[in-house]
DNA sequence: GTCTATAAGTAGATAGAC
DNA sequence: GTCTATCTACTTATAGAC
């Protein structure tokens, strides 16, 4: 039965983290106030506080949940083989992760700069073992002569931009399926690093 | 001698341009109050609408400044030569043209959704001229066959992303010059368009 | 768990004195 | 051109009723 007031935890909470992170996603953190997110969840702005205890814990909860959805699914994912098809597995990976959440992918890279000093290290220290994972197949393949780079550090920031770069045009209703976004993207990359076909 | 009311309108103007570019790319525009522009400027807020009807119109003002900036320089440096050395020429203008001013590419490219409709589309526009600067030279060495690609229209995004990438971690005092950047990213282009060397 | 009401502060922008 | 003062609206967050 319909009730304007109430308990409603189960449907409430998981509503609460979907709409904040659409609005954060397009309309930024700052620009963003609790009671446009409670209207579009459909409940007064007092009742969000039931489900976070501010708003900068919103935003850090939704960060930290998908920093670490992507490390549980990358290793779920790990793929054994040589360091071109570990590159290849990671870079569909990447791509395919992030075309099913672009939401996820916006707030994690453009709110950095709303979290607090503590809050930020603690994701960028999840990034920064996201970002290992390919560094580590990219230091093994060019150890392994299979790979051409001048530099790991600096090839896996600019590969995981170019990757980035992708939720900026992409529409699922497009020319391209997520298959063909694989390939061309795939296919930069092998050859950006050097890597025999 | 030292005022602290009177006019100032030739070194205020571009200080509060300054200021909010620093501040905007910083914390974020919506995060940033005329108040703080004016605190650093060293004015009372209400002077800042001697230069800006708004705050709007401030940040429309710095985005559309930057494009022209670019678009301007780019005309003056385009070389000529093969598409390889255009690439090459278009690769180490981006990268160097950024990094000299960080804070205008981080506000362009961030603060795009906090733009209104129609000043969206004026700067979108500009966006469009820019980059079909570097599509139009991949289509050329593509038809030449000097390039190896997939998609020249998303290759062109592909590696506008990947370079943008380099004001996220390029820091003047650190192991790698500008020169050294510029080497390492159009070492990575070149490949990934299967250029030769 | 959600509501209403409210506290306490800040936002963008304007008016008029100097 | 800058100041002070102010208007109106909105902000995050909390208290207490239901």
């Amino acid at each position: 039965m319909a009730r304007t007031a109430g308990s409603h935890a189960e449907t409430t909470g998981p509503k609460v983290r979907a709409v904040a992170l659409r609005l954060f996603a397009r309309y930024g953190y700052a620009a963003v106030s609790m009671r446009q997110i409670a209207a579009e969840v459909g409940v007064q702005a007092g009742a969000l506080y039931n489900y976070t205890p501010d708003k900068q814990g919103l935003l850090m909860s939704l960060m930290q949940g998908h920093m670490h959805d992507i490390l549980e699914a990358r290793q779920a994912t790990s793929s054994e083989g040589d360091a071109v098809q570990q590159l290849e597995a990671f870079v569909k990976f990447h791509i395919g992760f992030h075309l099913a959440r672009p939401e996820a992918l916006f707030v994690s890279y453009m709110e950095l700069r709303n979290l607090e000093p503590q809050n930020f290290a603690r994701i960028e220290a999840l990034r920064r073992d996201y970002e290992n994972e390919l560094e580590g197949i990219l230091a093994r393949g060019a150890a392994e002569g299979v790979f051409t780079l001048d530099d790991p550090k600096i090839s896996t920031l600019a590969i995981i931009s170019m990757l980035n770069g992708v939720v900026n045009w992409f529409r699922p209703d497009g020319r391209l399926g997520l298959g063909d976004v694989e390939q061309i993207y795939w296919g930069m990359v092998r050859r950006a690093v050097g890597a025999a076909e």
